[in-house]
RNA sequence: GGAGCGGUAGUUCAGCUGGUUAGAAUGCCGGCCUGUCACGCCGGAGGUCGCGGGUUCAAAUCCCGUCCGCUCCGCCA
């Protein structure tokens, strides 16, 4: 049907013949002369249309935006002074010979090069959004991104392989999207969360190395990097240890950015415990372009009469810290105040701070409300384990450590940005030695960090049970890039003693573990061997690696934050029927 | 479940503290124009001010409720 994509037509083909086939793009009317700029997914092409061609001038004459047309044409260059060097093939245009309308078009309810086109309205005919070259470049990229893992892990000797959709709910972790079924009445399939346990069992079934890109469901509110159906790269590997498999995909990370987005990233990536992390940026995904740190600072100020300083420093499970924001000095009052409403978010009730002017002078040096009640000694040392320059600010943080921690890492992020801070690098880093649980003081039980089946870094049952839960560190790991966790997994438990202690810890009892894992503890015992894998967040690496504001830019057809589709009105009723076949009654609605 | 922001022409927005006929830009339609490329010039059409209720002589504007979109907390790896 065409001999040329528009966006390849180019001085090569001088004099030529050709055909192109593309939407209208733009059309520039002189009354003698008619402009059509013709647009496919390679790119823009002006064809030019003169009276004396009377067929195709009149056709020009009618065509308006996004109406579909075939053109033949002559290729020629630009006339002296006209090239527009924006475009591709701007040296060149194509004289109008014929042109046959494939199809017309309605007005589009929105100009597709216009910014800031409000996402609702993009979402509803996303169609046309996705002719937009932006969209094009992105779904584009995309394709190269998984193009390229399959490459890499094929010639790694990965296996691709798929596993089911319809699976069993699991009791862990995220809420399942359930689907009911029509042959077991009253029985329910669930969407998998991922496909941990099929490639678990698929190590059992000795594939040794196994990957997949597929998508993951979990019923949870949705955020700009979240939503409910996402694409993961699941990997599995037998007989390797943390060292092999990071360094593997770290590898594979390594070139993919730097092939498919010519991002070059250190080698090795630098690694960090979970403790690290959290002591200097109060978060296990810290941005490191950010020069900011949390500085402990509890010791200094156990003793003064301040409380809302005491208190935390003397409680085991507070914490006092201070940020130093390089140049805060210049931060206002409102801004001050919008930064201690900005941690009230995150349940901090207060945001203490100190202007440095001069250091050198001491307390004279400084401004501060709290100046008052800290003395002139720990005054002294917080300036020098801060490094507080002049012209810096440092804010507190005290509260329980969890509060510090959410609320100056989010702090940091923002005045980060705010202040221009955040440096022009890409800083991927290994986080490692992730905690084992967490202690859920409203439930009243442990909870699996990672999952339920990540192995601990204590290899007998005895040890395991022996050891204090909350200082158990797990044999996980996580890859964050700027800020973003890109990826994580861990070394699973090989041991069917070891997961029944884990599953008890976690208070899953046998009989519970049996009808929920069964399937699992019953493989462990035929030969499992020792296993490990990771999975990646595919929408995120691309939204990184594209600029993109949220990985919806990424994804060709998501849903808003209420989980709609704006585009099918998904989800939807259904008819009665249907529900009977699936023995569903559905409640009333009862609203107020 | 909670906090914040937004919803006015096809689109992006303005419209303050209530007050005559709700504006701009762009798009769209018509006319003119032989070298533009965000073409230009002239003219025109286009509005359930998200929806419902309330206050008022009077509501796009104030109040209450509700729906939708976005960001975030909780939730979720």
């Amino acid at each position: 049907m065409r001999t040329h994509y528009c966006g390849e037509v180019s001085e090569g083909l001088l004099d030529q013949e050709v055909e192109v086939c593309g939407w209208v793009h733009r059309r520039r009317d002189h009354g003698g002369v008619i402009f059509i700029d013709l647009r496919d997914r390679e790119g823009l092409l002006q064809v030019v249309f003169d009276p004396d061609r009377e067929a195709a001038f009149a056709t020009a004459d009618r065509v308006r935006p996004e109406w579909v047309l075939k053109i033949k044409g002559r290729v020629r260059a630009r006339p002296e002074g006209t090239i527009n060097t924006t475009l591709r093939s701007g040296q060149v245009e194509v004289l109008g010979l014929e042109v046959e309308v494939l199809n017309e078009a309605k007005t589009p309810p929105f100009q597709l090069d216009e910014d800031g086109v409000g996402e609702d309205v993009r979402l509803r005919h996303r169609y046309i959004d996705l002719r937009r070259p932006e969209m094009q470049h992105n779904l584009r990229k995309r394709a190269q991104v998984t193009g390229f893992m399959h490459r890499f892990l094929d010639d790694q000797g990965f296996v691709d392989i798929e596993t089911p959709m319809l699976t069993r709910a699991t009791p862990e972790g995220a809420r399942d999207f359930l689907v009911p079924s029509r042959l077991h009445a009253g029985s329910f399939y669930a969407l998998p969360q991922s496909p941990q346990l099929f490639k678990q069992l698929l190590m059992m079934s000795g594939f040794d190395r196994y990957y997949q890109i597929v998508r993951c469901f979990r019923d949870e509110d949705l955020r700009a990097d979240r939503q409910p159906e996402f694409t993961q790269l699941d990997i599995e590997t037998s007989f390797m240890d943390e060292a092999g498999i990071t360094g593997l995909v770290e590898k594979m990370v390594r070139e993919l950015m730097a092939e498919v987005a010519g991002i070059e990233l250190p080698d090795p990536f630098p690694r960090m415990t979970y403790a690290e992390a959290v002591e200097r940026f109060g978060i296990d995904r810290p941005d490191l372009r950010i020069p900011m740190e949390l500085v402990s600072v509890g010791d200094l100020l156990a003793d003064v009469e301040f409380k809302v300083f005491s208190g935390p420093a003397n409680d085991p499970r507070g914490r006092v810290a201070a940020l130093k924001v390089p140049g805060g000095n210049a931060l206002t009052r409102k801004q001050i105040d919008e930064y201690t409403q900005f941690v009230g978010r995150y349940g901090a009730k207060g945001l203490a701070y100190i202007k440095v002017n001069d250091p050198s002078l001491g307390a004279e040096g400084l401004q501060s409300p709290i100046l008052k009640f800290l003395p002139e000694s720990a005054i002294a040392e917080i300036l020098q384990r801060t490094g507080a320059q002049a012209g810096d600010l440092i804010f507190f943080g005290a509260d329980k450590a969890k509060v510090v921690n959410d609320a100056l890492a989010a702090l940091r992020v923002q005045v980060g940005h705010d202040l221009n801070l955040v440096a022009d690098e890409w800083r991927p880093v290994w986080v490692l030695d992730f905690p084992m649980f967490e202690y859920d003081e409203a439930d009243g039980r442990f909870y699996a960090l990672h999952h339920p089946f990540t192995a601990p870094q204590v290899d007998s049952v005895e040890a395991f049970e022996s050891a204090d839960p909350e200082a158990l560190l797990s044999r996980a790991y996580d890859l964050v890039l700027n800020g973003t966790e890109l990826g994580g997994g861990s070394i699973r438990i090989h041991r069917p003693e070891m997961q029944s202690a884990v599953f008890a810890r976690l208070g899953i009892d046998q009989a519970e573990a049996q009808e929920k894992f069964g399937f699992l503890l019953d493989a462990l015992d035929y030969g499992a061997p020792p296993h490990g894998g990771i999975a990646f967040g595919l929408d995120r690496i691309i939204m990184l690696m594209t600029g993109a504001g949220s990985i919806r830019d990424v994804m060709a057809f998501p849903k808003t934050q209420t989980g709609a589709c704006l585009l099918t009105e998904a989800p939807a009723a259904v008819d009665a029927a249907a529900l009977n076949d699936l023995h569903i009654r559905v409640n009333p609605i009862l609203k107020g």
